[in-house]
DNA sequence: TTGACATATGCCGATAACGGAATATAGTGA
DNA sequence: TCACTATATTCCGTTATCGGCATATGTCAA
């Protein structure tokens, strides 16, 4: 799950189909990539539920299971307080300027 | 960065720097990891600034740096009101209970 | 059925990631 | 200085990953 999202083309590919449903063709098109590598992709990220597939003839719908990305979201609740905390860093801040001297 | 949170480990080690300050040797008691591991994880998560380190005496005392988290953060928040929405997959389920039928 | 299109799969080579064991570095106290 | 503790680094083997290319599978259209 963290690994899917791990990698640039997948984040890229998750991303492309924000907007809604998308064939292989047209992410392809998208993401300028060779097509087995987006299929390949979209394997993996099927795999661990990020994304659904639905066939139309000869062609596949993918779509985004976001809900998926959970896991992900609560890890990173734990640090979401600090993350947007910027007084959190302000002592950091402090000591780095008291470190440095006024001027340069 | 994406990278650098890909990795279970690495997560641990990032929760187990959630309370505050800890000694790498604390971390390895924790983690229950090799040392050497765990140094070579910290190296890792400190490029990419996602902790800092600061030594007293013979023993590195590494921290979190959170903020190095919002690149993640605001990748995620793309997605954030669709995972948490449930209503979203309403559709799902209903299409899911009526395939099963209500009494298998 | 044949041929064109859309997508998936298999194979290969290069490279990076991870874990393990040994060792190096640095600080501490006697 | 010497031994000891704490941490970092190196080397190595294994395994996973990614990209590229070729090819298989399946589907439409005539």
């Amino acid at each position: 799950m963290f690994n899917a999202v791990a990698d640039v083309h997948r984040r890229e590919i998750l991303d492309a189909l924000i907007t809604g449903e998308r064939t292989v063709g047209a992410i392809v098109d998208d993401l300028a990539l060779p097509q087995p590598q987006v299929s390949k992709h979209l394997r993996v990220l099927s795999e661990v539920g990020l994304v659904r597939c639905r066939a139309e003839g000869r062609r596949r719908l993918y779509r985004l299971e976001p809900a998926s990305l959970r896991p992900v979201q609560e890890w990173l609740a734990k640090y979401g307080r600090m993350v947007n905390d910027r007084l959190d860093r302000l002592d950091d801040y402090l000591k780095e300027l008291q470190g440095q001297g006024g001027t340069p």
